[in-house]
DNA sequence: AGACATGTTGCTCA
DNA sequence: ATGAGCAACATGTC
């Protein structure tokens, strides 16, 4: 599920739990793959006892940092999911990690383990965090950088270019086919045969997607929806890419679905056309 | 039963 | 050296 406003949802959800809160326990799972970074006694002993200061999320990451300069990374990976449960919370099958605190259990759960734990230890972010590339929504995301990736990747398909994190941070596979139905592009077109017009039209949908996204989804600091998509409107593409004989909500025409920079790929033929065809 | 899944990485090949 | 494409990862659901 988690692409850029459902990160910032979870991470709202536990921060707004466990903010100023203090880990009276941590509780640890499968260590093989989820937990691979860590240093298990190490991370223990730092957040035991170790007062939650702030939350980040930045493209699909999230950093919380600790008191005693314990930095906290997670990953939500393909279908990981962060709740807040009672403090007695028993682990299920797949809660990789419990943070207990005296009202709350912090629960990260993940049944197919594509996510990830990281820590840091010290007095400034760790570099895989300062090295993210700059929000969508910041000033550093210009026509200008936009043009410029896409002439680097001239030949893959845009579809594939927006899912790459270095340009596009926090995007995955619906906001990307969200981004490209909004701007009119078929997903197919390669990168580099975007006219300029058209690069604006990606930048605009880019910054706007996201927006109303984090909008929508995250609440931007209001009070969140209970169920994650229940405020996306049913005028996006969202509620309708996945149903066969879903329609475009534009157009009222079937929507066509195909494997597009191997990943399954929704759009509107009535409105994003190949120049061919 | 088999196909498929909202992500990332590491490999091969050009 | 750089970029494109694809298998692999582990599990659940339709």
């Amino acid at each position: 599920m988690p692409e850029l406003a459902e990160v910032e949802f979870f991470c709202q959800r536990w921060h707004r739990a466990a903010a100023g809160q203090r880990i009276v326990r941590v509780l640890t799972h499968d260590r093989k793959k989820i937990l691979r970074h860590l240093e298990l006694p190490v991370f223990r002993r730092a957040l035991s006892g170790a007062t939650l200061l702030s939350s980040a999320t930045a493209a699909k990451q999230m950093l919380l940092r600790f008191t005693g300069g314990a930095w906290l990374g997670i990953h939500l990976g393909m279908s990981g999911e962060l709740s807040v449960a009672p403090p007695t919370h028993t682990p299920r099958k797949h809660d990789h990690l419990v943070l207990v605190t005296d009202r709350h259990a912090l629960v990260f759960n993940d049944p197919r383990m594509f996510g990830r734990v990281d820590f840091h230890l010290g007095r400034e972010p760790p570099h895989w965090w300062t090295e993210i590339a700059p929000a969508i929504s910041s000033k550093a995301f210009t026509v200008a950088a936009v043009a410029a990736f896409l002439q680097r990747r001239r030949r893959a398909p845009i579809k594939a270019v927006l899912l790459k994190q270095e340009r596009f941070p926090g995007v995955g596979n619906w906001m990307a086919d969200e981004i490209l139905w909004r701007a009119g592009i078929h997903p197919a077109r390669p990168a580099g045969s975007l006219q300029p017009r058209e690069v604006g039209a990606l930048w605009r949908a880019c910054r706007r997607v996201c927006r109303d996204a984090l909008d929508k989804i995250a609440g931007r600091g209001r009070t969140p929806p209970p169920d994650l998509n229940a405020n996306i409107p049913r005028t996006w593409l969202f509620h309708h890419r996945w149903r066969r004989g879903g329609r475009c909500p534009k157009t009222g025409r079937p929507l066509a679905h195909d494997t597009i920079g191997g990943r399954t790929t929704c759009w509107s033929p009535a409105r994003q056309k190949l120049p061919s065809s």
